[in-house]
DNA sequence: ATGGTGTTGTTAACAATTTAACGACTAATC
DNA sequence: GATTAGTCGTTAAATTGTTAACAACACCAT
């Protein structure tokens, strides 16, 4: 059974929280949870928490709370967290190599398969068992490993240039560390995030008043 | 002229990229721009560009649009973008140094001003004209320099500690990239990023139907 | 059994945000 | 000057998201 129905973006990041706590309590021993637990841990409502896992189609008990492994796995197949899905790197700086040796991929169900750089110095080294590639092998690469994301942490100057490719070489999602807005059809997912952001956000939460 | 008005999340988000946008439009010489041209290259509805300007007390000219160093002093004041606040980072592994290496402090209204870790053969060594201090150090840095914002990426058993030292110290804000709810009291800014999240969500938006 | 208690599923009220609409004003044009 | 076209400031409506409330249900103790 499968919802249609769209999720809004802070239910999707609300989840997303859920599914950590969970796989705590998890860890912890727990073979329940309920809403309030999820609630308390995370600074939410008990009813926003239950209102967001009924239109997950849960099926909790009363008096008991939910299932942890089945709750786990509703989340994890909502997001489609179980199918390792190829992952590429595009711009192997201090923050590609960041991402590339976080643990991130696993827990988003990606795998990091690829990475490219322009530099010729950095092109032909190792990481993680995986060789740095050229730019120019991008298209060939993404085809024939089927590569289904890729991660753009180029300069700005090469950000839409790389888009493109990877665009046309059939990736379905983006996710933009660069501060320019790629052009991109509907059918290419694409998540901005600028570094900036976190920072320019606590600058505004601590403004001194005046 | 000062708005007692709070701002909501997703309103400050849009305000960031008006900024950069107009920013980018004022590297290329325009001196006005219209909330069409603004919402156009974002993708957001010109009446709610306008809404959002019209919060800031903005003054637009009609027929000509938003007179662009008006625009972006106002938005700059508002976030406290002028003020070169100190900031640290703490835990300096990969994503500590792509981070410390990122332009996004002078963007943020930040500079960097210490850096520490653990790791003794780390500590010592050099970073951009800043030497990585040791753990013990935090507290009587932060104190003597004034350091207002600290940005956390240590493993996640060490981070609550960390941040309790760094409250203590008279610290404001907190940049936190470890995926752990720290317990903080309401007066210090936190804000989380789970480095998974861009992951997942993409991981979501281009599920396969089922 | 039976009543009490705690928790879910679900609905409804409420609040916030986004979208739409439109008068007012400015600059350009004839 | 008068007219036209384009854009802002502002208000109102529609949509969306959040909070509150409560009946139904399951477990527990007696």
């Amino acid at each position: 059974m499968v919802k249609p129905k769209r999720l809004s973006r802070s239910c999707v990041l609300r989840l997303e929280l859920y599914l950590e706590i969970i796989e705590q309590f998890q860890k912890e021993g727990r073979q329940y949870v309920t809403s309030s637990d999820i609630g308390s841990a995370l600074g939410i409502a008990p009813g926003n928490v239950r209102q967001d896992l009924f239109g997950l189609g849960s099926a909790g008990r009363p008096k008991v709370g939910y299932e942890v492994t089945r709750l786990i796995a509703l989340i994890r197949d909502l997001f489609d967290l179980d199918r390792e899905k190829p992952a590429c790197i595009i711009g192997f700086g201090n923050l590609g190599r960041a991402l590339a040796g976080s643990n991130m991929w696993s827990r988003g169900g990606y795998k990091l398969a690829a990475i490219f750089d322009n530099d010729p110095s950095i092109v032909g080294t190792d990481f993680a068992g995986l060789r740095v590639r050229s730019i120019a092998e991008i298209f060939g690469v993404i085809k024939t490993q089927g590569i289904e994301m890729a991660v753009i942490t180029v300069p700005a100057s090469a950000a839409q240039e790389v888009a493109d490719i990877v665009q046309n070489a059939g990736v379905k999602a983006i996710w933009n560390f660069v501060p320019v807005r790629l052009n991109m059809p509907e059918t290419v997912a694409v998540e901005n995030q600028s570094l900036a952001w976190g920072l320019i956000t606590l600058s505004h939460r601590t403004r001194p008043a005046q």
